[in-house]
Formats: C-alpha cells, sequence, structure tokens
DNA sequence: ATACTCCATAAATACTTGTTTATATAATCC
DNA sequence: GGATTATATAAACAAGTATTTATGGAGTAT
C-alpha cells in the first residue's frame, strides 16, 4: 500500500519533540518573558514565582533543545530566546497547517498542491 | 512586583494543554492523513500500521480535545479534522510568535506594540 | 443463529516527565 | 576567611501517558 510522506516521514518524530518542549506552561511562560528581552535566572525565577531550581531546569531543558541561548556574567547566567529555532519550529507547523488549509480548500495555492510535509 | 500578562495569564494552560495532544508522533499523522480527508478507523490503523485499539485511543483523544470530527455510518466510524480548532491553536500559537518578532525586531507592526498574548 | 468485521473500552504495563528536596560550585561582599 | 548570592545538578517522588493485552458490543452477511 503506498503511504502518504507525511505519514511515514521520519521527521514527525522531531516536529513532536519540539512541540512536546514547549508544551508546558511554564516553559511557554518563559518564552515568553524572554522573548521581551534577556533575562538572568532569579529574574526568572521571580517572575514567574517558582523555585530557583525548577526555574533553572526548564531553563536547561529549553537551552538543550535550542530553545534558548545563554552567556554567563560574573556568578549570573543570562538567557534568551533563539529566534531562528522558533522560526523552525514556526515553519514546519505552518507548513502542517497549509497542507491541511490545501486539502480542505478549493481555492488552494497552487504551487504548493505537490508539496509534501516535512 | 508587575508581571507581563503573557506570564500570568491562566489561558497559558490551554494553549499548553493543546500543544501537549498534538506533540506526539501518531496523532501528528493522524492529523495530517485526516487532513487529506475523512477517513473510518480501520483506514487510518493500516495508513499508519499501528493497532486498532491504539489507532481508536489515540482518534477519541484528539476528538474529545475538539481537534476531531466523527461521525457514524453502518458499523465504520468515519474521522475528520476540525478546522476551526486547528485554527485556534494556529491562532493563538502565532501570537506567541508574533510577539516574539515584536519584541525582537525594529520594523515590527504598530498595531501590535501594545497587545499581550492570550 | 453463526460467523465475521469494525470499533470502543478497561486493565495492566512501561515509560516519560514535572516538581521537590538536598546539596554542591563559583563569584561577590564584608 | 566567612557569609551571602546566583546557579547548577543529582536523587527521589508523584503524576501522567503511550502502548499492549484482553474483552465486549454492535452491525452485516451467509
Amino acid at each position: 500500500m503506498k503511504k502518504f510522506k507525511c505519514v511515514t516521514d521520519p521527521g514527525v518524530a522531531g516536529l513532536a519533540e519540539s512541540l512536546k518542549i514547549i508544551s508546558d506552561p511554564n516553559r511557554l511562560r518563559i518564552i515568553c518573558l524572554l522573548s521581551k528581552g534577556e533575562r538572568c535566572v532569579c529574574e526568572v525565577e521571580r517572575e514567574l514565582d517558582i523555585s530557583q531550581q525548577l526555574t533553572s531546569h526548564h531553563l536547561n531543558v529549553l537551552k538543550d533543545s535550542g530553545f534558548l541561548e545563554m552567556r554567563k556574567e560574573g556568578t549570573s547566567s543570562f538567557y534568551s530566546v533563539n529566534r531562528d529555532r522558533l522560526k523552525w519550529l514556526d515553519d514546519v507547523f505552518m507548513e502542517y497547517l497549509d497542507y491541511r488549509k490545501v486539502a480542505g480548500s478549493e481555492k488552494a495555492r497552487g504551487k504548493n498542491q505537490e508539496r509534501h510535509i516535512l
């Protein structure tokens, strides 16, 4: 049986993993906060009103998955969002949504008619 | 301390929950497949090459969270994507991304400068 | 009625993950 | 040096979740 590419493409795992990383309230709040500019750990901690260890842990997870960048200055660690990484997720996610739109509407964009997801 | 709305807004939980629902390879594949048109359970099962029970379970989760719709015909259940629900997630998610862009670039869209997420 | 197909649900299992507790390191200040 | 601040990490715990196993029910055909 011939299957659709979007159903067999191993890249789906990567998309799922990325979505899983950000599908947490605290992590979404962190990204949202840092989108306003660089912050150190204790600032994030105070803004979100969660423990220092929990803050540090989430920041680390987001950094390891490429969503955040970090720089040290004295005893502080400053975190900021990696917009390229967000854009990648945005793009891939949007390809899913666009694909859906294409399949659903008759006025689909022609150049995307033959494209596959991921 | 005055906190940013995006950091305190309880709506973040809903966004996180929605993202968590779709942050699974099989569920992404289901949405992707159904975006090509309505399918019954056994068709999804065969396309994804997973067990009938697992297929049924994921379809049910996606239906309960509003991402899919279902109709019965004889002994078959046909599932299809709920584009309104996807659009809602798209919109909210995009507000996050757009907000980030606003905060990061000088050529931000003026009308969004004062807006908050969610 | 019997057998078969399609689908749903419940229980059990295995695995992941968010959070807390405890502790360690490194820089700064007195 | 000693105390304090800022951060990281490891272990333990609790809660959730994807998957499998087992089973039942409902429609269809012979």
